[in-house]
DNA sequence: CAACTCTGCGCC
DNA sequence: AAAGGGCGCAGAGTTG
């Protein structure tokens, strides 16, 4: 009887922030398991200090179900539960299930938070929380009065009230907590059994599940960034900032945030009355970098750059500075990678998002930051970084057949080869504008490369080229008409995605479509096979590496096209072998779209100190 | 104060 | 007919 009750277990724990390598520790562990039986444990919060402890017994019993190797759990977002525990001395062993995987591989489009999805799919209210908030927001304030140590408002998404629930009446914590061990393990059977409808479901699962301890453990090993570079930068753009602000309060007169689109509408179409050339979705007039461009006022490149110091400093080296944690004697940032973060199966970076930090040298920005400074591989290694070259237009050429497109693509200089076919007509024309100082047709065919993989329309082509609807018509048209496989292509996937509302990718994905959007059909599909790609040769390059202890090599950053993997420095006639055999690996299509096309090609760079800059690599 | 929306902006 | 896809995050401003 014992036996059977102990089948499977689903675990949630409470904790005192959402960062386990800043110090926030568990301090409430619940259990459902399958016959409902609920269990939970309450560890001590000291209110001076925000610090947990726990019994060695408290402990013990935690651990005598996630250390038993025979009993499978089940989480909703495990890689958070189990660091956490992991933070506290406790192992968890055995499979492991996570809930919010098997509803994304279902339902790609649906918005994943356990306690939406329990309401709506198992009829279970929410209530108890909302109660268990009211009653913790009362605590907080008087916990304020006392002196106590309570969450502090974080803008990075972090909820202080959540953080701070142990400071509600134990009975209600007690109520909440062991509810949503409840509600993860019934919609585990839930979902169990939809993914068992379809053995690709299935499948896709298993996927994700065997990448799950590769993202934890690279997450894990985390990146050194050196708090004293963000420090420096952030007094750098200090200066750069107030230097562009006086200008720019001498020319409004008053002082001005900069940071307000309200306040920068009205001094920009107010006060100068300058007129209004693009809107924002709601319809107020827009103040980004880009409209303020068209207006071609003197002020404008003041505003712009005094923005671009503030977005440095309080986007980036800030951000950053607060995620540093001195880990024997190494500053260490641990990103939070999600798996599954966008609809498109790619994976998403938090906490800081290290997928977003500014690289001065890639932007095309009318006042570039460099965000990468800081970063870099701990001493006695290197970074290499695999990125493959235009992988999705690779994917979209191979997906629609085109050969055209295809063997543009295998000259390597695919935006050139475009604009060739698509405006010279066979003729060599970016070389003939090159002579008459002219460069035209190779960025208009980018343009049209990239936006097509977008899904870009007619409006689109008429704002970037500025030119009529019926201009922009035609300049479409002549691109279908160069790759003559391209437009056929698109529309029946984008019919099947208006009929079904989802499509399936080559990797027997199924992605949800919005209605009424079919037309992201085309990029949902490119997306999520480049997405895939990556994910399946993450599969093979982590154990590659850990049968090769020797190597000491380790991924370390996964950025949707690019990998970064830090080895020992400087680089051994085994390492190089090795990546010989990665790289060759990255390219292998495996025969995946059809016998010919065999490779997508990737470019080696390396990194020696700083991110921000790297050199090219031969291996 | 908490919870929310809007805007802008960085990356692939 | 009409549409540039996918993210995360900071700061301003509004609402109750």
């Amino acid at each position: 009887m014992k036996l059977l009750s102990k089948r499977r277990i689903a675990l949630d724990t409470e904790t005192t922030g959402l960062f386990p390598f800043l110090g926030d520790r568990p301090y409430f562990v619940s259990t459902c398991d399958n016959e409902g039986k609920l269990w939970g444990i309450r560890g001590q919060v000291d209110p001076m200090t925000r610090n947990v402890s726990w019994t060695r017994s408290q402990l013990q019993q935690i651990a005598d179900l996630t250390e038993d190797e025979r009993l499978p759990k089940t989480y909703f977002h495990a890689k958070f539960d189990v660091r956490h525990l992991e933070k506290i001395g406790i192992k968890t062993l055995g499979r492991i299930d996570e809930v919010m995987f098997m509803v994304h591989v279902l339902f790609s489009a649906e918005l994943i938070k356990l306690k939406p999805l329990a309401k709506r799919w198992l009829q279970i209210s929410d209530d108890d929380e909302h109660v268990l908030r009211a009653a913790t927001i009362k605590a907080r304030h008087e916990a304020k009065k006392k002196g106590w140590k309570i969450a502090e408002k974080d803008s990075q998404g972090e909820d202080p009230v959540a953080a701070d629930y142990w400071l509600a009446p134990p009975d209600l914590l007690w109520r909440y907590g062991l509810r949503d061990a409840e509600r993860t393990l019934l919609l585990y059977y839930l979902s169990l059994e939809e993914l068992e409808k379809d053995p690709r479901f299935l499948r896709k699962y298993e996927e994700e599940m065997e990448l799950w301890p590769i993202t934890y453990e690279m997450e894990g090993r985390g990146v050194r960034c050196s708090p004293q570079i963000c420090q420096f930068e952030i007094s750098r753009n200090r200066i750069k900032k107030n230097f562009h602000y006086k200008r720019v309060v001498e020319a409004v007169g008053r002082p001005i945030n900069l940071r307000s689109p309200k306040q920068l509408c009205e001094y920009i179409y107010g006060k100068l009355a300058m007129p209004v050339k693009s809107y924002t979705e709601n319809g107020s007039p827009a103040t980004d970098a880009d409209s303020l461009r068209k207006l071609d006022h003197p002020i404008v490149s003041e505003i712009v750059a005094c923005k671009a110091a503030d977005v440095a400093i309080g986007n980036f080296f800030q951000t950053y500075a607060r995620h540093i944690r001195l880990e024997e004697g190494l500053p260490i940032l641990h990103p939070d990678f999600q798996q599954l973060g966008a609809r498109t199966t790619r994976f998403s970076c938090r906490r800081p998002n290290l997928h977003a930090a500014a690289n001065a040298f890639n932007t095309r920005s009318f006042e570039p930051i460099q965000a990468r400074t800081p970063f870099g591989p701990r001493p006695g290694y290197l970074w290499v970084h695999s990125d493959w070259s235009q992988i999705e237009m690779w994917i979209f050429a191979a997906e629609s057949q085109d050969e055209d497109l295809l063997a543009d693509l295998a000259t390597g200089n695919i935006h050139t080869a475009t604009a060739n076919r698509v405006f010279g007509h066979g003729r060599d024309i970016v070389a003939e504008e090159m002579k008459e100082g002219r460069s035209n047709a190779r960025g208009r065919a980018k343009m049209l490369n990239f936006g097509v993989v977008f899904g870009m329309g007619v409006p689109a082509v008429m704002d970037f080229l500025k030119c009529s609807r019926k201009e922009a018509q035609e300049v479409l048209d002549l691109y279908y008409r160069g790759y003559p496989r391209i437009k056929p292509f698109m529309r029946e996937l984008s019919d099947r995605a208006a009929r079904e509302g989802f499509i399936w990718n080559r990797f027997n994905r199924r992605l949800q479509v919005p209605r009424g959007s079919a037309y992201v059909s085309v990029n949902y599909l490119i997306q999520s096979s480049a997405a895939e790609y990556m994910k399946s040769k993450m599969r093979w390059i982590a154990p590659y590496l850990r049968a090769r202890r020797a190597l000491d090599a380790y991924l370390v950053l996964t950025i949707h096209d690019e990998l970064v993997i830090e080895v020992p420095a400087p680089l051994r006639p085994e390492m190089l072998l090795a990546l010989k055999e990665i790289k060759a690996e990255l390219e292998n299509i495996h025969g995946l779209w059809w016998p010919e096309l065999k490779n997508l090609p990737v470019e080696f760079k390396i990194t020696r100190e700083r991110w921000d800059k790297n050199e090219k690599l031969e291996v």
